[in-house]
DNA sequence: CCTGCCTGTGAAGAATCCTTCACCTTTTCC
DNA sequence: GGAAAAGGTGAAGGATTCTTCACAGGCAGG
C-alpha cells in the first residue's frame, strides 16, 4: 500500500524532478501545475500528502490551503516556496500547514519532510482506531461524561473518590457506568486500582475540550 | 472578564516590560522566570495566552512546550525568540506553538500577536456551545453516523435519496433518526426540503474524520 | 380525477439502557 | 479477630430509545 502524494508546483521542471525523487523512493505521484487543478485532482482520489507551492499564478498556495484543507482534511500538507522568510514560514503554520521546505532544498530535506508527515498522519490515526460506538454512547451520558472529565482533572483517582465528588451514593450505579467506560477503553486502573484515563481516553478527552467551554476564562 | 496571560522569560527587564504593556492594555498578567516555575503556575489556574521565551536555562520552550500543552490544553502558546530563523519557526508551530514572535519586537506587534491568539480561541470555542447529551446520542447511533457521513459527503440530499444510499427500507424509520439529528441541530434543510448539515454538523463531521480512518490510502 | 411516489405523523411493541436492591468478597483499620 | 468501609456482581423493574405499522397530506403525471 504505496502512499499517494500530491505535488503541485507551476514550475514544470521543479514538478517533475520532485515527482522522479518521490518515485525513486517508493511513493505515487500525481501533479497539478496550478491551485485549481489541484482541487479537481484531490476530488477523485485521497492523498496522504501534499506538496504545495506557495507562489504560483493564479491561486497561490496561501489562497488554496484552506480550501484544500477542507477537501482533504486528512492530507499533510508540506509548503514550499524560494521566498523564506519567518513571518511567512509562521503564516503558512498558522493557517494549516503541517510543514514548510524552502527552495532550493536538497533530496533529502525533502524526503524527510514527506516522510515525517507521513509518520506524524500515522501517529494521528492509529490507535485510534475507535470503537465508534461503544465510545459514543458512553459519551452520550451525562454521568459518564462527568466521570471522565472528573478523572481528566485528577488523574487517579479511587472508586469512592469519584462517587462522592460526583455526589452519587449509590455505588452499583457508579459501578454500572464505569464499566461501560472500561469496556469502551476510555479508563483503565492502575496497579493499585485507581481509576485512570486510557490512552484513548485522553485523546478523547482532549478533543472534546475543544468542543466545549466548561471552564470559561474568568 | 480580563483575560489572562502568562509571561515565562528568565530575563527580568523583558519580563517585567511586557508585563508592563499587557497590563496597560488591560490584560492580567502572571509570570514565571523559568519552564519549571511556568508549569507550576499553571497548575493553579487557567489563562488564556502563554508567552513563552525559547531559550532559557534549564527548561527551554522547546522542552516544556509539549508539557505545556498537556497541562493546559486550551491556553494559546506564543513561542518569543531572538534567534530567529525558519527552521526554528516551523520546528516550535509543528510542536504545537500557536504563533511566533521574534526579538527585538514592537509593542504594537507584541499586542497583535495576543490579540489575534485570543480572537482564534474565541472562533474556536464560541458558537460551539453544544447541547452535549443531544449531541453524543446522535452520535452514537450508527445509522445516524451513517446520515451524516453521507450527508457530509454529497451535500445535499432527499429525503429518499438518503433512505436508498443507505439500503433503508422503511422510511419512517430513517424519519426517527432524521428527526434526532434536527432536534441536536446537526442537519436541517435547506429552502427546497434537501437535507444538508448545518453548521454545527459541519464542525462535528471535521471533528469526526479526525478521529476515524474509514477510508484508508489504498 | 386517480394513481403512485415523496414526505411526514402518531402510537404500540420490541429492544436497549439505566437504576435500584439484595448479596458478596476484599481491604483497611481498630 | 472483627467491624466498617471499599469495591464488585447479578437480577428485576422502570425509563428510554428504536422499530414497525397504520394512516395521511402534497404533488407529479397519465
Amino acid at each position: 500500500m504505496a502512499y499517494k502524494i500530491l505535488v503541485v508546483d507551476d514550475d514544470r521542471e521543479l514538478r517533475e524532478t520532485m515527482s522522479e525523487i518521490l518515485v525513486d523512493a517508493g511513493f505515487v505521484i500525481a501533479t497539478a501545475s496550478s491551485g485549481e487543478e489541484a482541487l479537481t485532482v484531490l476530488k477523485g482520489q485521497n492523498f496522504d500528502v501534499v506538496l504545495l507551492d506557495m507562489i504560483m499564478p493564479g491561486l497561490g498556495g496561501q489562497e488554496i490551503l484552506p480550501l484544500l484543507k477542507r477537501q482533504a482534511p486528512r492530507a499533510r500538507v508540506i509548503m514550499i516556496t524560494a521566498f523564506a522568510t519567518v513571518e511567512n514560514a509562521v503564516a503558512a503554520m498558522r493557517r494549516g500547514a503541517d510543514d514548510y521546505l524552502t527552495k532550493p532544498f536538497k533530496v533529502d530535506e525533502l524526503l524527510t519532510a514527506v516522510r515525517r508527515s507521513l509518520e506524524e498522519a500515522r501517529l494521528l490515526d492509529c490507535g485510534f482506531q475507535i470503537e465508534m460506538d461503544s465510545t459514543f454512547s458512553c459519551l452520550s451520558n451525562t454521568i459518564r461524561r462527568d466521570i471522565l472529565k472528573l478523572i481528566d482533572r485528577e488523574q487517579r483517582l479511587r472508586f469512592m473518590d469519584i462517587a462522592r465528588h460526583l455526589g452519587i451514593e449509590d455505588h452499583t450505579k457508579m459501578n454500572f457506568h464505569l464499566k461501560l467506560l472500561r469496556n469502551a477503553d476510555l479508563v483503565g486502573q492502575d496497579e493499585n486500582k485507581y481509576y485512570i484515563l486510557t490512552p484513548q481516553g485522553e485523546r478523547i478527552m482532549a478533543c472534546l475540550s475543544k468542543l466545549t467551554k466548561d471552564n470559561p476564562p474568568q
